[in-house]
DNA sequence: CTGAAGTGATAAACCGGTATAGCTCCTGCA
DNA sequence: TGCAGGAGCTATACCGGTTTATCACTTCAG
């Protein structure tokens, strides 16, 4: 025999499938001896589960979905979502649900394949990363009646639930710090503009500059790639008076914005401290290596799959779950300006 | 109605079950008009498959599985799994077949998954990487009857389908390129031993060697992490006849190394020069930026997804497709040996 | 004019589970 | 003694498709 199926367990313990169902399934409905029976035939049979016939019949694909909405070309290099996935099954696995991956080009291109698992009865929920200012992905969801769990977004936003860490309270870790150190003039590398993340950044350190006496804390928006980090790097190390530190938004831009420095002549940590708003080997394997925020990526994945399963369970449930809080790694690219 | 399904067709279009279910399948059955006019239905309906109703009855999923046995933390900095997976699904996408995707740690929790998958009617299909030499897969995937093919393994290995690029000729072009320089002292560093693609690139530089003049040629093996392509650098370089190229079989090791060349106070590339067997960001990030090989993993995961759903649908075909060969790109790393 | 073959469709079985109504005992309590 | 109630189990419907056996009706060759 192949492939058992519970028709074949119930007629070698002799018992109805049904019996077979509520024995496997650990309800009420029989005895613990003819369930211990039961158990022990199927496990004999190496019984599985078949998955599309178990979703037909209870309305659930045991699967969950996750969608990243940027070029491949920029994917990869980011240890950022490698780290989510790993933590994200870690925490699906324990209930034994499995995860669809789709990398698209664009939101509209996202929304369409929500559209398309919901109306497929393809996943029971999905994943949504990269918030931006008025989401559309958000309404877009509602309307599908498709559970999710937005990572990083803060909660209160509509009803979806959420898992978050303070990217507030984070930057201004980071411009603590540098201004600790001596630091009065800090540019921030920021990404894209529409990120809700990246807003908060900017606020954080637009908000902290009187505080800490800072005499220009200049945000300037890119769009994540190495190339605008360059770019912009320059632009700022060009100016007749130059910032004594920056922050990047990402790892790759902070690389890039060191390689722009030496090209320059402008020596770090002596000329210009940098840091980096997310850390990962990339910042490791430089010379000097990058002071850089770490942030437990594995850990968010886990509790974001947590969330999504509390939601698919009580769909009405709305759960905003923090975090534990980046914490900055001093490494070599950072020291009291020169003046 | 929330989700119509193709009794609700069949009743709206006076027809049966059936016919509704020949004509949006495209097979005999129901003349054109009757075709047209159920497909129009369906479409104004917009009426989607139930996935599980539809792998119940046709016993195939329509969804292939990748699962990577890499610890966590060495992935994601390597894009070469980025783009496999974007090529992938550009090559799945077509046929509207999803993709499972799988981090584990290590090979055997990787065949559990086969088989759970197998049992469970999961996927029709899966994805092999990182063949290593006499790899237990080969034998599990078998025995499982599942579909597969394999990524970078040579054909001819047992009966799975594989889609490859030529290792060797690869090697060779590199250290032809090196030896075209001048160097007759060439180190490689490589991956780990039981990779068939490391033993056939270490075998490339060994077949080499004669034939174009190198004094040394050796090949250190190594975990393909970035502290052992760092130490085993600083081994070279410590030696009193110091080699005067480096081959790094990945992208981060050669950074790794860059780091200790630097570090050594040995200029790159006039004292040293090294090359990265994967060309990426990375590399064009450092300063100086490295000479790399570039493959295009994107077509490579297409091509992937053609050959297995080609496998899927006929499982006696064999297929062995090769793929484009990848060129060297050079950069700033490489030059003539000083003396 | 008859029989064979082909076309277009239907009804029903089937895939492998889950959910539910209902049946048979047995127990406890008035 | 009678009966309500629950435990333990069976039988069956059902989920939403696919597939097969069958059938009515043409068409065409002999």
């Amino acid at each position: 025999m192949a492939r058992p199926t519970i028709a074949d367990i119930a007629d070698k313990a002799g018992v109805s499938k049904g019996a077979v169902s509520f024995a496997l399934n650990g309800r009420p409905g029989v005895s613990d001896a003819t369930r211990a029976r039961i158990l022990q035939i199927a496990e004999q049979m190496s019984w599985r589960p078949h998955s599309a016939a178990r979703a037909l019949g209870a309305s659930r694909v045991d699967s969950v979905g996750l969608v990243i909405a940027r070029p491949a070309r920029t994917l990869g290099v980011e240890p950022f979502f490698a780290h989510l996935l790993s933590g994200l099954q870690s925490g699906l696995s324990a209930h034994s649900i499995s995860l669809q991956l789709l990398i698209v080009e664009n939101t509209e291109a996202e929304i369409e394949v929500y559209k398309r698992w919901a109306s497929e009865h393809r996943v029971d929920g999905v994943i949504l990363v990269d918030l931006t200012v008025r989401d559309p992905r958000l309404d877009a969801l509602k309307s599908l009646e498709l559970p999710a769990v937005v990572i990083g977004g803060r909660g209160g936003k509509g009803a979806l639930a959420s898992v978050w860490a303070d990217d507030r309270d984070a930057m201004l870790s980071i411009v603590d710090y540098l201004a600790a150190l001596g630091h009065r003039r800090i540019a921030h590398v920021a990404g894209t503009p529409n990120f809700q993340h990246t807003q908060r950044r900017i606020r954080a350190v637009r908000d902290a500059a009187p505080r800490l006496g800072l005499i220009d804390a200049p945000s300037l928006t890119t769009d994540f790639s190495d190339a605008e980090g360059a770019a912009t790097t320059r632009r700022l190390l060009s100016q007749a008076v130059r910032p004594t530190a920056i922050v990047y938004d990402s790892d790759v831009m902070a690389v890039a914005g060191l390689g722009v420095a030496m090209e320059m002549g402008v020596s770090v940590p002596g000329d210009l401290s940098i840091v980096a708003f997310d850390d990962s080997i990339l910042t490791q394997l430089m010379h000097p290596a990058l002071t850089a925020l770490s942030r437990d990526t594995f850990d968010f994945g886990r509790q974001a799959a947590e969330v999504l399963l509390e939601v698919i369970a009580t769909p009405t449930a709305t759960i905003n779950r923090r975090t534990a809080d980046p914490v900055l790694t001093v490494r070599e690219s950072t020291a009291p300006p020169a003046h």
